[in-house]
DNA sequence: CTACACCCTGTACCATACTACATAGTCAAG
DNA sequence: CTTGACTATGTAGTATGGTACAGGGTGTAG
């Protein structure tokens, strides 16, 4: 397979070529291979890499929380152990996230039902969506 | 009910005082009342609406989507029509957060589950997890 | 009636995550 | 063998979402 240039990654993995170099200073992108002229050269595997970037963005997570997803795999130093433990933070991070997202949608819905039946919308479910638990 | 000083709000929403003046400046938080001193007065509803921009931040809403969520109850210039529509919209975002969480979490619970049977995790389930729904 | 914690406005600064140059070299089509 | 799109490095600027003063007034407990 042919690699990819900084450019034809770029759009594959929708972002900026700019972003890619800004990715790779902040280590969550490997420096890539280079041409004798110094041209980054990327395998495909990258763009995957770059898609799931932008994407745990959209969902809330930082640069820094994105890096140690991915650092799941890679570092040879950790334990087995090691990498459950925090594999097994993480999804509880993530299921968090569902349901609050869950109670959002819930309230949404709510919402577009009040209005289907006509009654005032003076009341704002959404507000009450995430209540539940927080007990503090 | 005795109002709440911007103090006491901030506490209890969570956040700072700074950040609460933040807000109201930002239009996410409406002008309170005040008192001759000039101090601001809040009702304890401003205290769910505080919680409820902090937690949706952490989904990854911006602050410029989490005042329209919130204004999907407040503005009496729409129509329910509209209401509802952007609601709906919103309804389709969220599904689509739930479901890349849940496609994360699944990558990570495989992560967990291969480490546990001792399979070696050169190979990163996280990044197929996003791959689903990329058709580009 | 005086501490001391709290509030006011205004402005400046900060971290995160890009984004946009400036300046120079590369590559491929015609 | 040139021309135009692309790549390199480095540095500076931007948007978002706060955070931290400075300089002053308020409120209440002892």
């Amino acid at each position: 397979m042919k690699p990819l240039t900084i450019g034809q990654l770029a759009r594959r993995g929708g972002v900026g070529v700019e972003t890619v170099r800004f990715y790779e200073r902040e280590g969550l992108l490997e420096e890539p291979a280079r041409k004798e002229s110094g041209y980054r050269q990327y395998q495909e595997d990258v763009v995957a890499r770059l898609r799931f970037i932008r994407r745990a963005k959209e969902l809330g997570f930082s640069l820094k929380n994105i890096k140690e997803l991915l650092a799941l795999r890679v570092d040879p130093t950790m334990t087995c152990a090691e990498v459950r433990s925090r594999a097994e933070a993480k999804v509880e991070d993530v299921e968090e996230k569902i349901q609050a997202l869950q109670r959002i949608k819930k309230a949404l819905k709510k919402l577009t039902m009040n209005c289907r039946g006509r009654v005032p919308i003076s009341e704002c479910p959404i507000l009450e969506a995430l209540e539940p638990q927080e007990a503090d």
